[in-house]
DNA sequence: ACAATGACAATTTACATAATTTGTAATTTG
DNA sequence: CAAATTACAAATTATGTAAATTGTCATTGT
């Protein structure tokens, strides 16, 4: 007989499951448990509450998500292309999960405008990824910024509308090329801006 | 005896009052009739259903920061200078309104974010603005970019973190002074890519 | 000891129904 | 005739209650 998968991974794969085809308000403990085959009782062994399920359920994908910047982030290509790629993936990262999976969009803009801890730490891990991508830009000379701190605020507000998901989900019925478009224009004068020393 | 006020003008002042203090959810157009003096079934001679009274009253202030917006826009400063004071003048107004006035402001951004055609011809005339400015900076030869419509898309996107009634209420709880700060760096980094041709 | 359950209280949601509000039209008033 | 009202149907919201879900804990089984 097969090792059965363990409880916490088996609940959260259900978990994931329920929120994709079910969304946030009907999404319930008690069936989580059913298909997972056990009481709900036993679940709260595993999450402390139903508002936390859902939360790990986001984590997940908030993870891998941050695992594929980090990729980028880590590579050796030139500060300036993987910014360009790291604002890149995130744009399309949300907008396609706005596209494919509105639940669990819809499950992390409430995450996000409810600053849930998984969010906060995300945030916080994404920026630092963009700071280390400009300070290496700095440190290769690359980008000459005549404030650091002012760079990486301005990168962050700019391409704010192409990456906040409260943000996306007003441009949802934008034909995509459009803002396809307009985000490689904003990318390519971020560029300039943090090479030239504008900033 | 003082010649009453006209019955459309006192309905909407006393629909903005109530609009003001209960908010969107306990508004109500029996309640406005009885302290407008008449009944309900009276309104519905001048506004056509509940809807249109509310985005009537969030009308008058949008046009009243409009003609703010035109002044700045019509006068005899410097392109850039009006372009920075339109961009100021719009974030602040949106800005002192959620902390000054959150039903209104709730008001406004749902009519923002439902596309009522109120939110749709003020963001177009709004837009025109912007444009004018623009195109004057082009003329004057104060503006250099490589492609207009490319330059006044790239000015909206860069800037709609601090003008998005959506963006603004996520930034409800950061110091005010640390948010100017970032717009002004914003402002001044646009301005300058709008004048060196970077874009 | 650890995973899971059954039983149960607290909370939330669903649902039926009452009350109110919205919106329309015929009628009244000045 | 323009402004307003009364009277009424339709739609929405409030309210009370049944049902389900959430969350806790003592107990069981392994």
């Amino acid at each position: 007989m097969p090792t059965r998968e363990p409880s916490e991974t088996r609940i959260l794969s259900v978990a994931s499951e329920h929120l994709r085809q079910f969304g946030l308000k009907r999404f319930t403990v008690v069936a989580v448990a059913e298909e997972a085959g056990m009481t709900h009782a036993n679940v709260y062994r595993y999450f402390p509450s139903r508002g936390a399920l859902i939360d790990a359920v986001v984590d997940v994908w908030l993870k891998t998500t941050e695992r594929r910047l980090a990729d980028i982030a880590d590579g050796p290509d030139p500060a300036a292309d993987k910014l360009e790629r790291l604002i890149l993936a995130l744009a399309k990262g949300n907008r396609d999960l706005l596209s494919e999976d509105p639940h669990l969009f819809a499950a992390l803009s409430q995450a996000v405008a409810k600053r849930h801890a998984i969010s906060r730490r995300n945030r916080t891990r994404v920026r630092a990824l963009f700071e280390r991508v400009i300070d290496e830009g700095i440190a290769s000379g690359a980008f000459e910024p005549r404030d650091r701190d002012r760079a990486i605020a301005f990168v962050i507000d700019a391409t704010h509308r192409f990456i906040h998901p409260a943000a996306l989900a007003l441009e949802a019925d934008v034909p995509q090329a459009s803002v396809d478009a307009r985000l490689a224009t904003l990318i390519r004068v971020a560029l300039r801006v943090l090479e030239t020393g504008i900033i």
